[in-house]
DNA sequence: GGCCGTTTGACAACCATTCTCAACTCTGAT
DNA sequence: ATCAGAGTTGAGAATGGTTGTCAAACGGCC
């Protein structure tokens, strides 16, 4: 529901398989990790369509984009709503978690120092209690 | 104060150039803008060698690293303090800030959900009064 | 001076990502 | 159904940041 009116990105079948794709796992992959995922899915989709795919959807805010340390950028499937990751940094494991009071935080930080059109990215890593 | 035996990195000629190229600006540089300073201060060091001095800082905690929206790493000299960054979209000024009850929120965050060797990485984006 | 581990830099190799472009696929009219 | 045109795909080439290679240069030490 990203946009209404008839002219928008058709539901291909590449798109729609890009999507499941990410559904059926529940951590953050990388675009190569989603092309492998297809290709033994019996469904292979092209390498740059599912880059292009991936970040078709992350322009319109219906997937979550970060980046590993090496810079690689990964994708996951989240709810609609604004919210944060806490990530396993050894198995991925992936937890959304929100918090009102930082969101007031960055607001006022930004505020306090003039900033406007402010967006903000935040992150927790760890080890989560299986891999502890 | 990263190690006190006499076995530790040497302080070369061009790891200290590195230092004072990222010095001598306020914002974040990637490696090959850093090059390009160095380069036309009339001190030039090879982009191997930019490369690796920034990632040996950053490992020591000496510059903060981050990343631009199309995965380029970027790099500052900050202060020695935890932190982080209020950073303009357009013209890269870029300010520290702090936030203990920010700090709370994430190690409670992780604790709550079994977390532990929690890290964390909070930045702020907007556009700065000047840029307005 | 000569020895030896560290560091450097030019260049090649790597690899994620983007570009190119011809073939293909919808959709909507005729 | 047919056709035209816009949107989409995929294989391969090209891009570009980053890392690897390795011989030469350096620095402390005897
Ligand atoms: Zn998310
Ligand atoms: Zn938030
Ligand atoms: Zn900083
Ligand atoms: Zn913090």
């Amino acid at each position: 529901m990203t946009s209404t009116d008839g002219s928008g990105p058709r539901p291909t079948k590449q798109r729609l398989a890009v999507l499941e794709a990410l559904a059926s796992v529940d951590d953050f992959r990388s675009a190569q990790e989603v092309h492998e995922i297809l290709s033994s899915s019996g469904s292979p989709v092209g390498l740059a369509t599912v880059y292009r795919t991936l970040q078709l959807y992350a322009d319109q805010g219906d997937v979550d984009v970060l980046r590993r340390e090496d810079g690689e950028a990964i994708y996951r499937r989240c709810s609609e709503t604004h919210h944060h990751h806490l990530v396993c940094r050894s198995c991925g494991a992936t937890v959304e978690v929100e918090g009102p009071a930082v969101e007031r935080w960055t607001t006022s930080m930004a505020a306090e120092h003039g900033f406007t059109a402010v967006s903000h990215t935040l992150e927790i890593f760890g080890t989560c209690a299986a891999c502890s």
